[in-house]
DNA sequence: TCTGGGGTCCTAGGACCC
DNA sequence: TCTGGGGTCCTAGGACCC
């Protein structure tokens, strides 16, 4: 049986999610701006036709943001994700497999699937359920493979002949478009490999898929190989209903403005450490090392450079917020360096793993195994209640260099006080 | 003044073992 | 003392994704 993936991504996703509940946004250009509204992140078709560029930083186009009116918006996850909780609902009433691919994406994995109309059709009707239940503009790319399906799914955002939904299942078409496309449009060829590729006379998709396989072995990676195998429809990368569980967790952020003491430093990463093990708790595992990083600026040449990186191993793997703050400020007292401007730090927890799964220490008492007080689970009770209820000694929650957010949208769909009103 | 945050996978090279 | 081959494990760095 011939295999069918369909791959569909929401158009301009968090632009799209801003549009939702505030009509007056249709039609006008809307850009989305990273954390600490430091670069543009999304931008409405209407501003990419004005040519703002993806992640250019914001204080570049402060210029065309004025002459243009463009709409910027600081970006709201929690409004992001509940609308994206939504669409993938939906996707998974329509299909028998989903994978989650991202935020605004989905492969789903149609092979047998006993469809009533055409895969076109099939297409057509993902996109307007969709709309009728969430309001979400998508896009639906349908090929025997998922790089297949993502090439699909670029067509059906370019080109608007294609009303937004295009089907790669016959192999003249999938040659037609691939001549057309240039090879830095595949999914797994970044922009270095890109330049690479070029290097080698191989300009269009079609080039690539032709590409002599020992030779792409040779000069690039095992991934290049299952790339142009999977351009020529053959499987090799599944469906993944169930992604594996995660192998580490980071919390980082650039700061608002550059800190240059201890206290506050030490107080971001606290708070770092301590969202870093919310999370980590949520999704049930424990962590075997902690690993801390501080730094200066990137772009400020002539400022004292530094960037100090440090691990260390807890004792029996845990998910104690207080055994994490512990060997993270240890590991923050063995980084710190007075008389730097510091502009970025961020807490990494890595070698997760299943608690009941744990590889003991031969002495370790089993008490100290596993953070079994209760403590953490009722802290994270009453946290889930709203951000920062409780926190420990060291952490100081929404402190001055807290990211910059000036132009938050509310959180329509997950804070009461935020709930859109019809009049 | 101002350039995101959070992930995964692959490869090369070194240390170490037999 | 020198040399060879084969293997594992770990780490750093790079590339990719969104």
């Amino acid at each position: 049986m011939t295999p069918v993936f369909a791959l569909v991504d929401c158009n301009n996703f968090y632009v799209s999610c801003e549009r939702l509940f505030n009509p007056s946004l249709k039609h006008v250009p809307i850009i989305v701006l990273s954390n600490n509204d430091g670069c543009v992140i999304a931008r409405s078709q209407e501003a990419k036709s004005l040519g703002i560029e993806m992640a250019i930083p914001a204080f570049k186009i402060k210029q065309q943001i004025e002459q243009h009116s463009l709409r910027v918006f600081s970006s709201n996850y929690p409004l992001y994700g509940d609308i994206s909780s939504r669409v993938m609902a939906t996707l998974e009433s329509l299909a028998p497999q989903v994978e989650i691919y991202s935020i605004d994406e989905a492969f789903l994995n149609l092979t047998g699937f006993n469809l009533l109309g055409s895969l076109e059709d099939y297409g057509q009707t993902i996109r307007q359920t969709i709309g009728q239940h969430v309001g979400m503009p998508v896009c639906v790319g349908l090929a025997p493979t998922k790089t297949l399906a993502k090439l699909a799914n670029h067509a059906a955002k370019k080109y608007p002949a294609t009303a937004s939904v295009v089907d790669l299942t016959d192999p003249e078409r999938q040659r037609k478009l691939m001549a057309i496309t240039p090879v830095g449009e595949v999914w797994g060829v970044g922009r270095k490999n890109a330049e690479k590729l070029k290097r080698l006379g191989i300009k269009t998709v079609l080039q690539l898929a032709q590409m002599d396989k020992a030779s792409a072995r040779r000069q690039f990676s095992i991934l290049m190989v299952k790339t142009i195998e999977e351009l020529n429809g053959q499987v090799r990368f599944a469906l993944d209903e169930s992604p594996a569980a995660k192998k580490q967790l980071m919390c980082s952020r650039s700061f608002s403005k550059r800190l240059t003491e201890y206290v506050p430093l030490r107080e971001a990463i606290c708070e770092f450490a301590a969202q870093a093990a919310e999370r980590l708790r949520s999704g049930g595992q424990v962590c075997g090392t902690i690993n801390l990083f501080i730094r200066t600026g990137a772009c400020e040449p002539d400022e004292k450079a530094y960037s100090g990186s440090a691990t260390a191993k807890l004792p029996t793997p845990g998910s104690d917020t207080r055994t994490i703050l512990k060997i993270t400020t240890d590991l923050f007292d063995s980084l710190w360096k007075e008389g730097y401007r510091y502009a970025k730090a961020g807490v990494m927890l890595a070698e997760l793993c299943d608690p009941n799964n744990v590889q003991l220490d031969l002495f370790s008492q089993p008490s100290a195994r596993i953070d079994n007080d209760g403590l953490m689970s009722v802290i994270d009770k009453i946290n889930q209640t709203g951000r920062g209820k409780i926190w420990f000694g060291g952490q100081r929650p929404k402190r001055d260099w807290f990211m910059k957010q000036a132009h938050l949208s509310p959180a329509y769909t997950t804070r009461w006080d935020d709930l859109p009103l019809v009049n």
